[in-house]
RNA sequence: UAAUCUGUGGUGCAAUGGCAGCACACCGGACUUUGACUCCGGAGAUGAUGGUUCGAAUCCAUCCAGGUUAACCA
């Protein structure tokens, strides 16, 4: 059962009820079925956590199964890394499965269907078919070929099948009717010819089945009880119910199919078509660019698997369009990491302070939380010195009472160190200013004890030591599109409102203990966001990614 | 204009004939050695009309709006 308290989607009624009516408990199973022709993204996970989830909360088996019909598209690789993305994610499928393992109970099962006259080899070309197949409004016509006697159709499949049929020359088609109003009932074809080697079942097979033929098909050999899909797959459910009902013995259970909305996230894109677009335009780098909507790229980016489930949990499940807003997901990603990431300090754009009363030769290593929202963190020390570098926007020389930083004649907090105050600083000959001198205050060293460092001033900066520090190069990114809804614009081609300024790359300062970090490390720059160490990264030259910004209130 | 699905704050979801609620976003405040986190508060919605009912987001009717479906793709 699900929780008692939280309310039922949709999907969960639907399933509540079965199990009133016909269902036990023990048949309820279910799946995830991608197609092995690309990488998996934010709209995979959100059916992949329903499918998941839905057999987390009813013990029920859930299989992970290869939708692998179409061998001029699919290939192993795919494959490889949706199950990399489904495992990342935390699931754990009971079968991995494959449509291409049931090609020959499909081929009997076709068979079966031509010896009960409900279908027939058509010889027509595809667009002759196309033609007779009428419009919403107005029926199609039936094939020269519909009425063929049932051994001139098991001869011609089995040439189909055999390859001795010239490739593409037939087709296997359901025998329905051609006025029927669903355009999906007049007549689909159930297999064509290919000879085109299967990335998994080599030369055996010269015709595959189509989606609808294998698809409810598959569902009831792996005893599927709801078999959950988009919503524009409704008009399918009508042939998955005819197709179940010419197959299955009358007193079996025939899996269900529903449908749910996909999910949208606004300034993305998902379709596989657009993002190989990015990819070939030189916008993004690869499948895995932290700025891509794929599980590998999220991944990349810094996402954790536990942000990304939360995400899709929280958004529910409806069956009306919709477009999350992309600050939801990120609001998730901040949720998880800030009880997880380690703080650290780092500066993004280096401004040098000089803090003049602090002796030449002395460093001290201060005590630095590691995680304030979790004790068990510990802490780690961190070299101080009478050269710092802090964040360039954080020193102006004027500013009005909101500015709770660093200006002339006023302090602030070093984080975990001392108070100090700006008492003058240089520019270059065009006004810029290139260090700032301070004094500190000898007796405010965090944690020391002293009514001085015990003082409260207004502002707290995040700061590294310049001669410990050490250069780290940063990707800083932002959304890829420039607008809610990218593809939805008629007018234009959703290129045109790519964000030009989607990545920036720079030579960041941070602190030393961040030496030994390694590949996914996730890291708070302390009031500057989320960052992940890139799988690029190396000891000698570290790479960081901008996972996601710290929620910012401050209209400066 | 054939069939079919869907209309609840800016966004996403709840309320299963009984006080329209939650989350994100937004605004204000408290706290703060992260302008983070946390805490408190605020504003904001049932597509329209009619009907049934003591009572309608929910049931009925009509209308309006949007989506989906015409690949030898899935």
């Amino acid at each position: 059962m699900a929780e008692d308290l939280k309310s039922l989607n949709f999907i969960e009624q639907i399933i509540e009820d079965d199990l009133k009516l016909d269902y036990t408990q023990s048949q309820l199973q279910f799946r995830f079925p991608p197609e092995p022709n690309g990488y998996l993204h934010i709209g995979h996970a959100s059916a992949i956590c329903l499918n998941f989830g839905l057999g987390l909360s009813y013990k029920a088996p859930v299989n992970l199964r290869f939708d692998d019909t179409n061998p001029t598209k699919e290939e192993q690789e795919f494959v490889d890394a949706i199950k990399r993305d489904v495992e990342w994610l935390g699931f754990n499928w009971a079968n991995e499965c494959y449509a291409s393992d049931y090609f020959q109970q499909l081929y009997d099962w076709a068979v079966m269907l031509i010896k009960n006259g409900d279908a027939y080899v058509d010889s027509q070309t595809s667009a002759e078919i196309a033609e007779q197949k009428g419009t919403p409004t107005s029926p199609g016509t039936n094939s020269p070929f519909r009425d063929r006697s049932v051994e001139e159709n098991l001869q011609l499949f089995e040439a189909m099948k055999t390859g001795e049929a010239e490739e593409g020359k037939h087709v296997l088609r359901a025998k329905i009717s051609m006025s029927a109003k669903n355009m999906l009932m007049r007549d689909p074809v159930m297999y064509r010819s290919m000879h085109k080697a299967h990335h998994r079942t080599g030369d055996h097979w010269k015709i595959y089945p189509m989606y609808d033929w294998a698809h409810g098909q598959s569902d009831y050999i792996e005893r599927v009880s709801h078999s959950f899909c988009t919503l524009e797959f409704q008009p399918h459910r009508e042939l998955y119910n005819w197709f179940a009902k010419k197959v299955l013995a009358p007193d079996t259970l025939k899996p269900k199919q529903r449908e749910f909305a996909r999910r949208n996230l606004s300034h993305t894109v998902v379709s596989k078509r657009k993002l190989l677009k990015l990819i070939e335009h030189g916008i993004v780098e690869s499948w895995d660019d932290p700025r891509m909507p794929t599980i590998s790229g999220m991944r990349r980016r810094g996402y954790t698997p536990e942000a990304i489930v939360n995400f899709a949990n929280s958004i529910g499940i409806g069956k009306r369009e919709n477009t999350v807003n992309l600050s939801h997901l990120e609001f998730c990603v901040r949720e998880d990491l800030n009880k997880k990431a380690p703080r650290v300090m780092g500066v993004l754009d280096p401004l040098k302070v000089l803090i003049t009363n602090y002796p030449e030769d002395k460093e001290e290593w201060l005590e630095a939380e590691n995680n304030p929202e979790n004790e068990a963190a510990g802490s780690r020390k961190v070299p101080f010195s009478r050269e710092i570098y802090i964040e360039k926007e954080d020193f102006r020389e004027e500013a009005n009472r909101k500015f709770f930083r660093l200006k002339l004649g006023k302090e602030v907090r070093l984080k975990n160190a001392y108070i100090i105050k700006a008492e003058s600083c240089t520019k270059d000959e065009n006004g810029n200013v290139i260090e700032v001198q301070c004094t500190y205050d000898t007796d405010s060293r965090s944690g020391s004890g002293t009514e001085a460092s015990l003082r409260k001033v207004k502002g707290t900066l995040h700061w590294v030591s310049i001669q410990h520090a050490i250069p780290a190069k940063v990707r800083l990114y932002d959304r890829l599109f420039t607008v809610e809804n990218p593809d939805q614009d008629k007018d234009k081609d959703f290129l045109e409102h790519v964000n030009p300024n989607s990545l920036e790359v720079i030579t960041a300062q941070v602190e030393p203990s961040l030496k030994d970090a390694n590949p996914g490390d996730r890291f708070q720059f302390q009031r500057m966001g989320y960052f992940c160490v890139d799988t690029t990264s190396t000891t000698e030259h570290l790479v960081f990614n901008k996972t996601v910004g710290l929620r910012d209130s401050w209209k400066g």
